[in-house]
DNA sequence: TTAATATCCTACTAAATAAGTAGGATTTAT
DNA sequence: ATAAATCCTACTTATTTAGTAGGATATTAA
């Protein structure tokens, strides 16, 4: 499961790319339609900005907008922010490696099963931008040109 | 990331199906071996029993057993019963459905992206055994027949 | 220049989950 | 009878999750 956390900056971030001219969005329209609580939301963008995905201007006609296309920012990269690791273990991850420790990594006999479920996991993440999700999304196993 | 007590789970089931003649397996030699705090294991055991995975017998000369061919039991299985849901959603989830609430499900703009690494992700799990993981499971992109 | 409107920042809280530990009751083989 | 297991309940401690509270700071526009 992602966190709740996660999916309010993935739902706050479609929103933004959505209605991206040059204005920048209020951080109480988003949690208003998306129905997010409005202090927390703040904290989630502020952590998204602070990760170079946003850049805010403060006071009066104030808010937050993409620093990139949204065809260039992946979902796997607000997931690693805001969540840490995509993978199952932690000896698996690509970049939150830790070692398990108590196991001797070279014939832990789950560890392959689990980088496999990494990389599938990863091709879909990492090839998934917010322009993708804004176009609604939608490719089970017949992938349209 | 799952658990460790998952983690534990699948290890101690490895062990189990590997030493699987019609012995009984003993609780303290898989703590032993797979570095598991013995108490700690014993109620993921427990619960393994009450779940129709294991069966016990009490007393000495005592210990655990799988119920079924190492062949038949899947990781998916013991994930859920260890874990919960497999699924990055709540409303995504095969076995654990709920409704996120805040949002409306029919024009969610990530559901269709996290049901699909919900099959990825089952493919693998679904389709592993035991007795897979006991063969050195590895098969990146190019499975061995 | 002042009022309104935003973001920014720090600190706090409450509930749930994770990862165990403690201590003994019960059962079984010898 | 005794040793060796599992069984069971309750407790603990740390971390994470999901926020809330209260104001400081910056910007715009009247």
């Amino acid at each position: 499961m992602i966190s709740k956390k996660c999916k309010y900056a993935l739902k706050a971030l479609i929103y933004i790319s959505k209605n991206n001219g040059d204005e920048t969005v209020l951080t109480s329209s988003i949690a208003r339609d998306e129905n997010i609580p409005r202090k927390f939301l703040e904290s989630i963008l502020r952590n998204l900005r602070n990760n170079k995905i946003l850049h805010s201007k403060r006071g009066k006609k104030g808010g937050f907008a993409l620093l990139r296309d949204p065809k260039e920012i992946y979902v796997v990269e607000i997931m690693r922010i805001m969540d840490g690791p995509v993978a199952m273990l932690p000896c698996v991850s690509l970049n939150y490696y830790k070692s398990c420790e108590e196991c001797d990594e070279k014939n832990c006999k789950i560890k392959g099963m689990f980088e496999n479920v990494r990389d599938k996991t990863l091709e879909i993440l990492g090839s998934t931008s917010l322009h993708d999700l804004n176009q609604q999304y939608n490719q089970k196993e017949a992938p349209l040109v």
